[in-house]
DNA sequence: GGATATACATAGCATTCCTATGTATATTTG
DNA sequence: CAAATATACATAGGAATGCTATGTATATCC
């Protein structure tokens, strides 16, 4: 029986994966969730405006401000003007930020592989596999509802 | 070829499902993400101490004890005394708490659905069967290495 | 070209978070 | 079993972060 319900398998997996962040990032060594949430959006964007950056974190304007300055003090972050807008500018990751977030992520799957080998080949195959769906449903717009 | 490198896989899913969860969740209307966390923790893990969530959230004691006690007044948690130590209590969600995190949920669902409905059975099955496997690792314990 | 809208910064105040420490209970030890 | 130590959480006070309101510069619309 396929997915009578997409809501459903949509709940589903948003659980599911929620928990298994947790569980991967658990004792990970890493800067505070909120400069982690931008860095991953950066590396996932490429590049990105401040007010951009806001809306997907769901904080206001200025907090965004404010956490790319620091992350920009830090080293994590770098800020250009924007070609097509000079009101605007496009943050991007530096190599520094993207070492942070490499090396959160490598904790995170050293994590997750002590409990891995544990998994049946199959298993392992079906991870893989939907690490192949997930990228696909990453590039999909939100279509309303279904086309028939 | 199977999973040859089990920490790159480990990061593989931990990117995949981390960019899920943001895209997911980017236009949801819930309590601060630190709440969120914690609430998505205790529905897992039935109820739990406060140093447990402080650690498991990386976050310090005294301010997991504040955050616990702001969602205690909002009626989203609840606060019982351990039995089998009187120093301790142990949080649980209330109604309304896991009210607050179905709905939340249920938004995340109807994003993420918007999407599935493009992809094919064959990859909606591959999900589905993802989720199962990860409910499986889920209650695996972390294991050094290789049984080998 | 003037009016309106947008992108970001700054200011000032509110909330959240951390370190240090206090209190109560548990556990260990001589 | 009493004293010493450890643990679980609360509180206090200062540091950091977040928000609303507003300013400045650029863009867009009539």
């Amino acid at each position: 029986m396929i997915a009578t319900d997409l809501t459903r398998l949509g709940e589903d997996v948003v659980v599911a994966s929620s928990r298994l962040n947790r569980m991967a990032t658990r004792d990970v060594n890493t800067l505070p969730h909120a400069a982690m949430r931008v860095l991953g959006r950066l590396d996932e964007l490429g590049q990105a405006r401040i007010s951009e950056l806001a809306k997907a974190d769901r904080c206001s304007q200025p907090t965004m401000s404010n956490l790319v300055q620091r992350l920009e003090e830090q080293g994590s972050v770098r800020r250009a003007a924007d070609p097509a807008d000079s009101r605007a500018s496009l943050i991007s990751l530096t190599d520094a930020g993207l070492a942070e977030l490499n090396s959160a992520r490598r904790q995170a799957g050293v994590a997750l592989a002590s409990r891995l080998h544990q998994l049946s080949a199959t298993d392992l195959t079906t991870l893989q596999a939907a690490v192949a769906v997930i990228h696909k449903l990453l590039t999909l717009e939100p279509l309303e509802d279904t086309p028939r």
